[in-house]
DNA sequence: CGCTTGCTTCGAGTTCACTCCAGGGTTCTA
DNA sequence: TAGAACCCTGGAGTGAACTCGAAGCAAGCG
């Protein structure tokens, strides 16, 4: 039936309390899907298009997600917040599966994304002035008719 | 045959002087194209979807843009980047064109999209510091390649 | 006058990032 | 050991936000 067991994906907080130690690390994908707020569906999606390096399998066939596989997709996790496009996070995953001699590409895209960050967090900044002053405006307004209710 | 004349539409910046004084503020819609970064295409489906006051035509039916729509679309620009989607601007137009009474209304709205840049800008400098991490770590790899090449 | 360029409409097409379905096998709990 | 809850695959569908095309006016120019 595919529900996601857990409700209230959203809050992301308090949670990183049920993580197996290193050894034991085998997550059922409704598990991981708890714990990263994406469906089973996302998750199965990422990995046919190279988002996810392998992951491991039960006997059966089932999908087993490690430690490691958390913390990739927590970093996919934030670089999708900063607004990268899926492709390029794809890259990235294929540079790491290449090996030890795409250290500098990734070193360059990471530096890249990093600039991004800083550009998008000063339009922010930007943004929310030009809300304040909105704001203020008709903080204002409101102010003016309520005087003018009392006359 | 609808080509954006100018070229290089993202370098937004040294742009403002060309708008002319209120009164004679009669833009085409490549001029507005060329100041906004957004296409013709798109400034015609913005007006379609109602993101867009009427917008003055000229005695042959083409569009002419105020100093007023410019404002306008200023706005949109920057509520588009805090990731508002263009349903909830089109809801916010349609606040301003009902009139008066629903200052209120529009004085929430934009409360809580103040709030959400917020969280928005902490967002990115959580991923800002795990970007930071990396790139140090990428660092430090090359330097000791370095240092293993020069031994 | 013809040419080029720009504007008009409406509807269809594209891209991205999921999201869901059908039809089956597996695992846990009472 | 039954039944509920979960998981599998491949492919199709969805919604948002554009993006483009076709066919036809209109204006400026050599």
């Amino acid at each position: 039936m595919e529900t996601t067991g857990t409700r209230n994906a959203s809050c992301a907080t308090a949670w990183h309390a049920d993580r197996r130690p290193d050894g034991q690390d085998k997550y059922t994908i409704s598990e991981v899907a708890a714990f990263t707020g994406l469906t089973a569906h996302t998750l199965r999606w990422y990995e046919r298009i190279g988002l996810m390096p392998h992951i491991d399998r039960s006997h059966t066939g089932q999908r087993r997600y490690s430690n490691r596989d958390l913390d990739w997709l927590d970093l996919v996790g934030k670089l999708r917040l900063t607004g990268m496009p899926v492709a390029d996070m794809v890259r990235y995953a294929e540079l790491v599966r290449e090996g030890d001699h795409t250290y500098g590409e990734r070193f360059a895209l990471l530096k890249a994304t990093r600039e991004d960050v800083l550009a998008r967090i000063a339009e922010l900044q930007g943004t929310l002035a030009v809300l304040d002053r909105k704001i203020d405006f008709y903080a204002d307004a409101e102010r003016a008719l309520a005087l003018e209710g009392s006359r």
